[in-house]
DNA sequence: TATTGTTATACTCTATAACTATA
DNA sequence: TATAGTTATAGAGTATAACAATA
């Protein structure tokens, strides 16, 4: 048996919940690239939603990466037609970042094949443990993220 | 509102796994410092529990870590005095690892001062997702890592 | 002078390949 | 010849520092 299993002694959150999203990450891979997308492609499509952003600095910060990280991931995305960076007329240093039609038509498709991958996970759990644990995960996520809960 | 706050689509199960882990180990992070242990060397002594491994090669499969990554981390260790690492008698290839009693030790005063954090932030779910929160995300562990669900 | 975006550089982490010793 | 452990090297990914444009 391992540690896991239970002997008494919990195994830490983290020796959890990290490897659980190595396994996610590595799932999601095949369909990012049967889209052409990286990872961080993916996370900047997921995180540009309807409303145009206002710097790339922004974006960067909200998916956790460096400013200078997510300059070739947009230079890619911009030539494959999927997003629009243009200077803001009212700060013509700041980029106004926004999705293409192509570029959200892309993202849904992604979003649902990688979801639909989650969900048979899911479906493993009891339905009565499904619920609270979504519901959990996202509570923790934004309290670590340093949200308050509600 | 961010995109986690709930506008129909869910969030990427992986887009809020990754991050909470991220958060995690940031947090167990001066835990470890305090009792001069790398992220690795306290993988090493929670794996290394009873009873001894045979191999390194073992060792670094569990944790999921290269055998080539984890040799400075032994090195370390065992100059430390937190475990023991000597040729197998019968096959002198291998080493025999385990904890020496001061190991032991270390590694229960930081499994408690982590998981102490870690209580506090489960602290803040409701009681009754709580439990279910733990199960379904060990559930999901081991499904992750190739072991069949219960 | 400060800020946005960019480029070039350096650094950290990780894996690969080559070596020693045992079998 | 095959395997366990080790060392040296190369590669990927990341951040840091320096720069150009704009405010």
């Amino acid at each position: 048996m391992n540690a896991v299993a239970g002997d008494g002694v919990r195994p830490d959150l983290a020796a959890l919940v990290v490897p659980l999203g190595r396994a996610l990450m590595a799932a999601e891979q095949p369909v990012l690239a049967e889209h052409g997308l990286t990872m961080w492609g993916y996370a900047v499509l997921s995180h540009l939603d309807e409303r145009p952003l206002r710097t790339q600095t922004a974006l960067a910060e909200a998916i956790h990466a460096d400013k200078t990280r997510i300059i070739a991931v947009l230079d890619d995305l911009e030539s494959r037609g999927l997003l629009n960076r243009r200077p803001d007329p009212q700060d013509r240093r700041a980029r106004l970042l926004s999705l293409t039609p192509e570029g959200r038509r892309l993202r849904d498709a992604v979003r649902a094949a990688v979801q639909n991958g989650e969900e048979r996970l899911l479906g493993r759990l009891p339905v009565a443990d499904r619920e609270a644990f979504l519901r959990s995960l996202i509570t923790l996520y934004e309290i670590s993220q340093g949200r308050p809960a509600r």
